[in-house]
RNA sequence: GGGAGUUUAGCUCAGCUGGUUCAGAGCAUCUGCCUUACAAGCAGAGGGUCACUGGUUCGAACCCAGUAACUCCCA
């Protein structure tokens, strides 16, 4: 036989995949069978794949090919989204290394370049995506910047307007001074940071005493320039003396008013707190309440302007060091601290967020927030674990307006038209904007429509991301299209919890707003891929495998398992690479069971011997198949990877190809009776569908091989059917458990008495057993080298003896097995049954458990008693037997 | 500071409505094997005070209260 030993995965996974695509298997239209549809939470677009990718995508692929061997017309979308600050940043990188700055080319030129760079570097992690096996329907490949998706998001900003739903107000936004946009809440990530607590002198007027000064504490000693006002608590016995005086700014020499408020904390700092609205969302609103002025002294960059008078042009952090050292040198500073505090960093540029004023979108959430909660609520849409439902509410519940405009150039703009007087009107292009435009203005001051500018910004991502799973069936442009009819709503979405509310939740809402229902059934939530030490993996810690090289080392499917293995629902999960050996280990053993079922001769003349064998496995296969399905119906994959994992290695390989394989005589194989063999080849095959879900390279490579028989162009493992749930005959199922247990006393046995495995050994059972062993005859004498399998009316003197079940064994040996050891290990055994006779006696004497159990279980306890005193009577007769 | 979650074998996790002396799986470990499918393997074995303290119950890994540690979310 010319089989390779070990599998090479390599050459399979190109070959398959390529046939897939080729014959249309991943292909989706509409048609009469049930749909099955899953739309990929968008990659962005210039990323490359990491593990959380690996994982959520098998997930996916696991789902969706089950589907399709379930007899569903799976449908897999795939596509990209924009990712705008991302991206962008990476495309402002490129031009300045081209040395182009991007605000000399102008918006529409800087879109050839992003345009270009999507062309070049957007496809990337796609191709990825089908390394790993992914089954997408490519020729549904979405990008949430592609026109018709575009539209759609105008069209949807359009009409939330019209609704009133959308807005236009300054407010409080996270502000990223490197990317130089506002990004929402849920891009900004808090870390604890030490930090330094400045306790500055300002100088009170009208008090020339030594001590007329007060000390406020602030870590951001460099926006004194912006304070309009000091507060402190109208309790403060402290600063009784201070209620309407003025206090002056060191360094610019300003006047300020202090001001009384309850807000402020008595026992924090010195509870004289400085108040600069334009700089701080707490004294934004404390500002609003009391009429203060707001003076913003930073620039876009996070740079000084010249309304803070000093240190103009400099970094807000060098800013910080000098004003320190200034304030030292004009004794203002009393002293500072060390000081621990959350701050606020970009997720995509890692810049210390800066709270700042700005103009901008907003999408009002209140309505849309309610339906959205429901939906969960009911159940209509079902979280998964159910863990995650807390959460949910509590966000829902008490939910932000959304801001969804953003400072940039790649993404959809605004399509808010501005009139030379500051008025504006919403439209979906310059034509339509004038027609309005024109009916807002007097007829004494005509208009051209080059007199309107368009909003400079554009729409946040997550504003075409919500709209996915409509907009990929093109939803908005055609609402009453085929594929959205049979399509939509989908059934289960993959994700991470981390964007639960900021895409989940919004895509709900949509859906609630634009379908009138749920997007989706279901939604699974995967954990965050961790490092061993549970450090999340990130490409700046640098502690996460690249999962191409991963599949390179263990093979797709390899890692495919890997993944699952360790990937229980909504828990994180911490990854190593030795579960993808372990994935790769299991391919290499499929592997090896099909070399020995291939290299088997068959003799038709042959009678059956292994018709127990074969029965016993189509019971077991049938039962696996079960559990597998119910491990299934509760998400609980890496389950039901276990449960297929255990039925094909230890099932299939370590018990029934033992049971049936031919043995050697002369060095010569024997061939195999053509019955087991058909048989085995079935099992086989319907191995090989139960597994394909998670390792799809290997199965299909098998089932092409001719030992299957001849395969048509699409017959194919990817469109199999999955096995139909068959009867299961639990009699045999327990008795081949008892035969098992039987050889693993045996091979014990040997191991302790140093028997090797070829020498041949005879058994002795006690007649009568609980099962029929002569049935098993073939099997045990087989499995464990017996030549004589004897059922014996009285012990058998000086053998070696065990019990499995209540049944006695007798293993008669050359030279007789020591008494003393022999008796020793009665001795132990009967202790632990009287131990665990007189727990039981306890239980059946208690009148409260015989009045409170239900009645099965004080039967099951009847049946444990009587089984041990069964046993505890021969363990008796045997420490007789051996006098001791 | 508020809320949620986790804690079971060396590691990663199961343990459904309390009911076998109930503690289980995979990996890792140890021992013996290169036995003509597979050393990426075969056979066998060892390993746990179910975080801690108390309570409810005939009976608790499971229910309740408190404590500790860790994680996440919100402020």
């Amino acid at each position: 036989m010319n089989v390779a030993k070990t599998y090479e995965p390599k050459q399979a996974e190109e070959k398959w995949y390529d046939y897939w695509v080729k014959n249309g298997f991943f292909r989706s239209v509409p048609d009469e069978r049930e749909p099955y549809t899953i739309v990929i939470p968008p990659p962005n677009v210039t990323g490359v794949l990491h593990m959380g990718h690996m994982l959520n995508n098998t997930i996916q692929d696991v789902l969706i090919r089950r589907a399709r061997m379930k007899g569903k017309n799976a449908c897999w979308v795939p596509g990209t989204d924009h990712a705008s600050i991302a991206t962008e940043a990476k495309v402002v990188a490129m031009l300045k290394e081209r040395g182009i700055n991007k605000k000399d080319i102008g918006r529409e030129k800087f879109m050839e370049y992003a345009w270009e760079w999507k062309e070049k570097y957007g496809g990337i992690i796609l191709e990825q995506l089908k390394k790993l096996g992914a089954s997408c329907d490519w020729d549904r490949t979405r990008f949430t910047m592609e026109d018709e998706l575009s539209e759609a998001v105008i069209d949807t900003f359009i009409h939330l307007y019209k609704k009133g739903w959308i807005y236009r107000g300054i407010r409080m936004v996270n502000w990223d001074p490197q990317g130089r946009t506002a990004v929402s809440d849920e891009e900004v990530i808090r870390r604890e940071v030490n930090q330094k607590l400045y306790y500055i002198r300002y100088n009170v007027v009208g008090d020339n005493e030594p001590g007329g000064y007060l000390v406020i504490a602030t870590t951001r000693p460099e926006t004194i320039m912006a304070d309009t006002a000091i507060c402190i608590n109208p309790h403060d016995e402290r600063y009784f003396h201070l209620h309407g005086k003025r206090a002056v700014i060191p360094l610019i020499d300003r006047e300020i008013p202090i001001i009384l408020d309850d807000y402020v904390d008595k026992d924090f700092g010195t509870g004289c707190l400085k108040v600069t609205p334009a700089h701080d969302l707490n004294d934004y609103e404390l500002g609003q309440k009391h009429n203060l002025p707001v003076i913003d002294i930073l620039n876009d960059d996070g740079t000084m302007n010249d309304k803070a008078k000093i240190l103009v042009g400099e970094d807000r952090f060098a800013a910080r060091k000098k004003i320190a050292a200034l304030l030292e040198a004009d004794g203002y500073l009393d002293k500072v601290e060390e000081y621990k505090s959350q701050i606020g960093f970009s997720e995509r540029t890692d810049a210390v967020i800066e709270p700042k004023l700005s103009m901008q979108w907003f999408c009002k959430m209140d309505e849309m927030a309610k339906p959205a909660l429901d939906y969960v609520l009911k159940g209509d849409i079902k979280l998964i674990p159910d863990k995650f439902l807390n959460t949910y509410r509590y966000w829902m519940e008490d939910v932000k307006d959304w801001c969804i405009s953003r400072q940039l150039w790649w993404g959809q703009q605004i399509p808010a038209w501005y009139l030379p007087n500051g008025q504006f009107v919403i439209a979906k292009n310059r034509e339509e904007a004038f027609e309005q435009a024109k009916a807002l203005t007097t007829q004494h001051s005509p208009l051209t429509t080059h007199d309107l500018t368009q909003d400079e910004d554009v729409l946040d991502t997550w504003f075409s991301s919500w709209l996915w799973p409509i907009s990929v069936f093109d939803g908005f442009k055609d609402p009453n299209n085929a594929d959205i009819n049979y399509y939509y709503p989908t059934n289960d979405l993959v994700t991470a919890p981390e964007i639960l509310f900021f895409w989940v939740a919004r895509m709900i809402m949509a859906g609630h707003e634009f379908r009138g229902g749920a997007p989706f059934k279901n939604v699974y939530l995967t954990g965050i891929v961790r490092d061993k030490q549970g450090r999340k993996m990130s490409k700046q810690l640098g502690n996460s495998p690249d999962p191409i090289d991963l599949i390179g080392k263990y093979s797709a499917d390899g890692v495919r398992v890997g993944m699952l293995l360790c990937s229980p629902a909504g828990n994180d999960l911490m990854f190593d690479e030795s579960y993808c050996e372990q994935g790769r280990n299991f391919g290499n053993k499929i592997w090896n069971a099909f070399r020995l079922v291939k290299g088997w001769e068959v003799d038709h003349n042959l009678e059956n011997p292994n018709e127990q064998a074969i029965e016993w496995f189509a019971s077991r296969f049938n039962q696996a198949l079960g559990d597998i399905e119910g491990n299934f119906d509760q998400y609980r994959i890496s389950e039901a990877l276990m449960a297929t994992y255990k039925l094909v290695w230890d099932d299939f390989c370590a018990w029934y190809l033992e049971m049936i394989k031919p043995g050697f005589v002369d060095g010569q194989a024997l061939p195999i009776d053509s019955e087991t063999y058909h048989r085995t080849i079935g099992f086989f095959e319907n191995i090989l569908k139960l597994l394909h879900p998670f390792m799809p390279f290997i199965t299909e490579e098998l089932w092409h091989d001719e030992m299957f028989g001849n395969r048509s162009e699409y017959d194919c493992c990817i469109v199999a059917q999955l096995p139909i749930y068959g009867k299961i005959n639990t009699q045999l199922l327990a008795g081949v458990e008892l035969v098992k247990q039987l050889v693993g006393q045996l091979r014990n046995i040997r191991q302790k008495n140093n028997i090797k495995d070829k020498e041949k050994i005879d058994v002795s059972v006690k007649e009568n057993p609980s099962v029929p062993y002569e049935n098993y005859r073939a099997i045990i004498s087989k499995l464990a080298n017996v030549e004589a399998f004897n059922f014996v009316k009285d012990k058998v003197i000086g053998a070696v003896s065990f019990m499995v079940s209540t049944d006695e064994f007798f293993i008669p040996l050359s030279q007789n097995a020591d008494p003393v050891a022999e008796c020793a290990r009665l001795q132990k055994d009967r202790e632990y049954l009287m131990g665990f006779l007189r727990s039981i006696n306890s239980k059946l004497s208690n009148e409260r458990f015989m009045n409170n159990a239900k009645p099965e279980v004080i039967e099951g306890e009847l049946k444990k008693k009587a089984d041990a005193e069964t046993k505890l009577r021969i363990i008796e007769e045997g420490l007789g037997a051996l006098a001791c």
